[in-house]
DNA sequence: CTGAAAGCGCTTACAG
DNA sequence: CTGAAAGCGCTTACAG
């Protein structure tokens, strides 16, 4: 593979101008610069964007590090982050934690080995080592979806509590009295966040969230199949099982499948995250959709300022609710507060366009 | 960030000694050992893993181009890579070229640029400039589940010609007689394999594929609902429609359902590539599942082969057919072959254990 | 067993 | 405008 030495020969300069060119400085003759060009195109030549990141001390790389990426809503997290960078001059390395917080420092860990220029995260957990020291260190970064309280790191999130409130209003006005969740790890902000939402939603109704009525989950489908399992062998069953993230709806679908039960006549489903599918389930899930292409693009839009040595803006967007039919067909009138997007088509949202909403709340961190 | 010098400082010793300890060879004294190790624990010493690279010409980086990370199948190839390339010390970056061979040329080149150990590709197209380049400078190379006919490479894929037999014997047992197909792109091997083996089983019923119903669609889902809608619109439209890909069945579902059409009683539905929510949508949808995991973990053992100067081993693995309702009720007894995994409870994938299958055919490259 | 030194492929003050 | 030289943080023959 070409060097910049063979460029070099090859336009009869020496390799400072070589450099020079290849990095647009401006005082570099006409003359050279044509040949240089004319050297690299003869050659195919490449930098080796190692040995750059060596002596620049920069990699123009982000590293991503999120809980599941076969969650439906990190891919697409994923995607809109490799994207927002790639517009940035930005490559993306992404760590996928499974849930596990050994797997998280493992690739927190490989990421700052090779001198990523900011790390993204979604922490599974309060805190693995590795990424706290991260953090103290210095090392540009920024929390997307999920956070950790105390860690000085601008957040990038969406605020489901109005969309739960909403959610609760409707199962509430569906005659609904009875209202039961699958939580997800009480380690994680959202884990922990939508539960108190929706705890404080039922207050709003006079409902309680007895203990029984609250399945812990750890956001895997297995354990939205099992918890559901035990609401259903309660001596009195939930009316509505609210999953905390898509994958645990799906283990709730194949629990109620198992048992032959029908949704939303027996009991009725809803979801925190949405996803195209939802829209073809039997019945469709009514569940709360994050602007998540939108939390993607801030996130490094944020990561990117802090590389730069700016603040680094931590941004609140807002969930909104979609109803569907798992939860019951509403009453053709008087919703006690009109339940958005309730489009009779309710195209799936592979169709949609990719922007999602607009901001509703911003804080500088 | 401390540096190897400051750890040579530390310990007393030359940085020549703490390279040694740290890469384990064997003529370092104990004494020196300890306290090398001392001093990196109390530093907290971390190898810069950029100039490493620089010194030994290798990376341990595996990159992975696919052609959309949105696509559960890819998703979960993506995943079965990055754990095998773990478990063999290597880390993997992703490429998404969301089926653009701009998008994949533009990932080559920058993992290239990044001097990448090797490269797995799932080709978009029949071969984008920078990647045939790749494979004739000799980067070691395998493609995965998409190849490209004539360059030199291991190939690591599966084969659905036994399912999509499998598939047809099945519906023309319904007493289905008019079969159309929602193809991929005919650049893509995947997309021409799957309509080739298609006709060929239609054939060996005495059936024929007009030209009418062969979809030309992109293996995204709006190509998918796009087509779908044009063959509702014939003036004898198919009694079945076979979707090459899961997200193409997304978009069926969309438009049949825009139609206010039920499924299968009005038309049938098929599709390649198995997902969780295929149990769980209204209603439930036969699909071929191929055995995803197992690739992923072919691919990187034939590429990590080709790394270190061995062969490199193709590997075909068998497809299956996994019969739902989507295509009408089988009768009770009597299919015609019988149908795989036709189990009452039908489980959904999540689920079940992550070894998928064993290999039935096997060639080296 | 150990250290001084060269060198991986670049970039960038420093002179001229 | 241009080139010689230093140096980024490591690894690895080469002597001793």
């Amino acid at each position: 593979m070409a060097g910049i030495k063979d460029v070099a020969a090859e336009a009869g300069v020496s390799v400072a101008t070589v450099s020079r060119v290849l990095n647009g400085h401006p005082s570099v003759s006409a003359d050279a610069r044509t040949r240089v060009l004319a050297a690299v195109q003869a050659l195919g030549y490449r930098p080796n964007a190692v040995a750059r990141s060596l002596r620049t001390d920069q990699t123009r790389t982000l590293g991503l590090v999120i809980s599941d990426v076969m969650n439906p809503y990190f891919t697409e997290l994923a995607r809109s982050v490799e994207e927002e960078a790639r517009a940035l001059g930005y490559s993306v390395i992404i760590g996928n934690a499974d849930e596990r917080p050994d797997l998280q420092d493992h690739h927190v860990t490989t990421l700052l080995d090779r001198r990523i220029d900011g790390l993204l995260v979604s922490p599974t957990d309060g805190g693995s080592p590795r990424m706290l020291e991260a953090a103290r260190a210095g090392t540009p970064m920024v929390f997307v979806d999920r956070w950790i309280p105390g860690v000085d790191v601008p957040v990038v999130r969406s605020d489901g509590a109005a969309a739960v409130r909403d959610l609760v209003a409707h199962l509430h006005g569906l005659g609904h009295r009875r209202l039961a969740i699958i939580a997800g790890p009480a380690a994680t902000t959202t884990g922990r966040e939508r539960v108190d939402a929706f705890r404080e939603a039922l207050t709003g109704h006079g409902l309680a969230l007895p203990d029984a009525y609250i399945g812990q989950g750890d956001f895997q489908a297995a354990s939205g199949r099992r918890v559901t399992e035990g609401f259903l062998d309660l001596p009195e069953p939930p009316e509505v099982v609210f999953a905390a993230d898509n994958l645990m709806a799906l283990g709730a679908l194949d629990a109620v499948r198992a048992r032959g039960l029908r949704i939303p006549e027996d009991i009725a489903l809803a979801a925190f995250d949405d996803i195209p599918w939802f829209t073809h389930t039997d019945p469709p899930v009514t569940a709360i959709a994050q602007p998540t292409g939108d939390l993607g693009r801030a996130a490094v839009r944020a990561l990117v300022d802090r590389i730069g040595g700016r603040p680094g803006e931590s941004v609140t967007l807002p969930a909104r609710l979609v109803v569907r039919r798992s939860c019951g067909e509403p009453p053709a009138a008087a919703a006690p507060r009109p339940p958005v997007n309730q489009s009779p088509k309710d195209q799936s949202p592979v169709n949609q366009s990719p922007k999602d909403q607009s901001p509703v709340q911003r804080s500088t961190s």
